[in-house]
DNA sequence: GGTGAAAGGTCATTAAG
DNA sequence: CTTAATGACCTTTCACC
């Protein structure tokens, strides 16, 4: 779908402001209830807001760890069967996607400590269908899930 | 902080049922209603919940593919520099990390299309400090932000 | 438990494409 | 003429004290 400015605003609104009531929406925006409700039943139903979800950190509970993890794949291995031992096993794993070049898959692991991230890597490498893994560990997180300077750019373009 | 059984079960709770009312959740949970208030401020407090924010789909506004990038700096500009640079010149970067490893840094974008991918590469590489990148193309996303196994582990554990 | 407030639904009117 | 926004009604429901 097409998104305009006030579809922009509205995202930036919900998302600086969270659980901000409809009511007070329209108002900071400067239009009707409706208009906010009817724009936000859209965003919906083209799936541009997936839901309203509750944000975990993962810090929060003692998963200070981030780090990053290229698989190989046992060629003769599906990718769904592996893809869906990995999920169901390792709780640790946060993203998984398949992709193109070097390597098969593509995950963004949680863990406590260094010492806890290798645990975790050797229960991934004990997947049947894994080959190979090679990791890297976060050092900082600069962005995480940024979409609002994507939505301006939409909204604009 | 330490995470129990209530407080994993109050997540999915929330997480299934978004914006479920608080009175809701104390029936569904079969606690008090106050349990279920000072279990969230409590969480709000330690960082676990960071909010109820909207999720967005860049796939709804026409981002369809996903893709990574390894971006290699020149080792005399600094890294925070480079990822100031990149955040604010590059809106199709959702992720970015700094990381261990052969390279530098870790980018996650989305894209229109794999010509448009293309076209957010070469503004990626014209960024002053970045000597090299590397990417590849996501050709399924089996999880994104998943976190409620994690928080049932934790809970556990 | 009571109260103030917001959500959600509907509708007629108005504006703009 | 069609789509969208508006402001006003209403009732139910929740959050807070």
């Amino acid at each position: 779908m097409r998104i305009d400015a006030l579809d922009a605003a509205l995202i930036r609104l919900l998302t600086d402001t969270p659980q901000l009531p409809v009511l007070e929406c329209a108002r900071r925006l400067g239009v009707a209830r409706g208009t906010v409700t009817s724009r936000l039943a859209r965003l919906h139903e083209n799936g541009v807001i997936e839901g309203i979800v509750p944000r975990i950190d993962p810090r929060g509970f003692g998963y200070a760890l981030t780090a990053f993890c290229q698989v190989e794949i046992d060629q003769k291995v599906g990718h769904d069967e592996v893809a869906e031992a990995l999920a169901s096993a390792i709780p640790e794993v946060v993203d998984m996607y398949t992709v193109t070049g070097a390597s098969d898959m593509q995950l963004r692991l949680v863990a406590h400590s260094a010492e806890q991230l290798q645990e975790v890597l050797d229960r991934i490498a004990l997947v049947p269908g894994v080959a190979r893994t090679a990791s890297s560990i976060a050092m900082r997180t600069h962005l995480s899930g940024r979409m609002l300077p994507l939505v301006e750019h939409a909204a604009r373009g």
